[in-house]
DNA sequence: ACAATAGTTCAGTGTTGCTTCACAACAAGC
DNA sequence: GCTTGTTGTGAAGCAACACTGAACTATTGT
């Protein structure tokens, strides 16, 4: 025995409502043929007598309007249902796991983001600030939708879109003498990131461009705190602007051009299809 | 766009509960061939991705989770639907409309009714006691699924069946001569049941069988009424055993053969599908 | 390289739900 | 009575659907 359809217990609860079938079927949209046969149908599926012959219309049993009553409960839930679906459709409902690095998550995209949450209260914004190799690793795994992080090599396993280049720039102690910048050898000592870290391939790879010694005497993963140690005249660093001069206790760079460029892209997995969710956050970083 | 079908809400809960497919599809019956056509089904219905290909397994969305939470709750209700049909096709639920003169329902079938109600509690007894023409009309007009009444003529609109034949015995007030059995036509005079009574008929027509005069010097549908106005030597009546002698104040009848015999009988409209809640009591009263 | 595993695609099949048309039962009119 | 309009049912045909079995692709383990 086969579960009832949709269809049927909306022609039966459509039945109850009007007092003629011929009605009832109009407003279900169906024929009235169709309609007999489907509250045909679904009698036979339960088993139990729905209506009773009583000169040429049809008289509804106690079992109906109990079976009604469940029917209204399983259409109620299917349209919840409906709802869930239509919603998800067009990205006002989800999950959306974002992954950012620091700098982008609290300069470049906190606003954004604060944007999203306020258009999209049923949508779950689940954000990870963390370091690129990390969120690549997570967005790899599956683990994050997407991430915006210094942009990798281009891989199989990652689409990469860039969203900016940042300025990095090099940060000397407070109290550093005039001119000094024009001589790289005399620059550092250094403090800056750990040594997984993609920002710290660029710097290193552009201070030996520029004829600098790479010497590191002091990390950390927090633009924060090496803003601090340079203050506190541990030796040199290289930020990216956003993350050197913001008050309090803002650096200040050397004069000229910036010693590199620092690429933000954001990376997904091209084999996983993109939300609508993810859509609308990445329309709007852009 | 359709609705989701069961079978698909069943195989995207069974595809998350189990690590692979084609374990799901065996335990859903189906083969993996219908199971992945089922999904991909729904997803399109939906308009949403439910699964996302990882190596050579399908890793389900977060919108999977939160679709299935409302396919557990669509076919929870449904089981529920199913469940209120098995136990209504056997009688164990449901509505039952009986009614019944009062006789039958408290002298013949009070036991069965009390054994009926602890039998099946979930079945929604309505009883009405009432005189035969009343239950008559009320069974002829669908309001009640079946009735025991004094016997009425057969009929297109009715199915009648025989319970049983009670004795009905003339009962003088007390204190009356003995050997005034003899002579009929010292009989009386008479309360009796209203002139619209069944009952009332059948002792009129015998009566005027056996030769009495049938004068009424009081009227009331109640035994109970008629033997107490008996008993305060108001007049004779004419009731059946069960209604005359039950103490308190139990009437003694003339001795002898009984009047006549009044036949119980069940009625039901034929065109109606008997029930099984009706369907029981009916087989217990037999 | 090879086989085993996981899921998909394709063609074919039976069932279902729908439509249209014809029909039976009934009520109300003349 | 007869006719007419209304209400619901049955039959034939059709399109959509869910299923199966077999061939196929892609991935993983050895």
């Amino acid at each position: 025995m086969r579960t009832p359809t949709d269809a049927q217990l909306r022609y039966l609860i459509a039945a109850l409502e009007h007092s003629t079938w011929a009605e009832a079927s109009a407003v279900c949209g169906v024929s009235a043929s169709a309609f007999s046969q489907g509250l045909a149908a679904l009698e036979s599926r339960l088993g139990l007598p729905l209506f009773e012959a009583r000169g040429r219309s049809r008289v509804p049993t106690d079992h109906a309007q109990a079976i009604a009553r469940h029917g209204e409960r399983i259409l109620a839930e299917l349209a919840r249902l409906d709802d869930y679906a239509t919603e998800a459709r067009d990205g006002r409902r989800g999950v959306l796991r974002a992954g950012m690095i620091d700098t982008a998550a609290i300069h470049h995209f906190g606003e954004s983001l604060v944007r999203y949450r306020r258009a999209r209260p049923d949508v779950e914004l689940r954000l990870t600030v963390a370091p690129s190799a990390e969120l690549i690793d997570a967005v790899v795994a599956g683990d994050l939708d997407f991430a915006i992080v210094v942009a990798p090599e281009p891989s199989d396993e990652l689409s990469i879109d860039v969203v900016l280049d940042e300025p990095l720039r090099i940060y000397p102690p407070p109290g550093t003498a005039d001119g000094i910048d024009r001589d790289p050898a005399r620059w550092g000592p250094w403090v800056t990131f750990p040594s997984g870290s993609r920002t710290r391939q660029i710097i290193r790879s552009a201070l030996s461009r520029s004829g600098a010694h790479f010497d590191v005497v002091a990390e950390s993963s927090q633009p924060a705190v090496l803003r601090e140690m340079v203050r506190l005249g541990m030796g040199w660093t290289v930020l990216s602007a956003v993350d050197a001069e913001t008050e309090p206790h803002a650096l200040v760079a050397l004069p000229g051009e910036p010693l590199a460029l620092r690429t933000l892209a954001t990376i997904r997995r091209p084999t996983a299809p993109m939300g609508k969710t993810t859509q609308a956050l990445l329309d709007d970083l852009g």
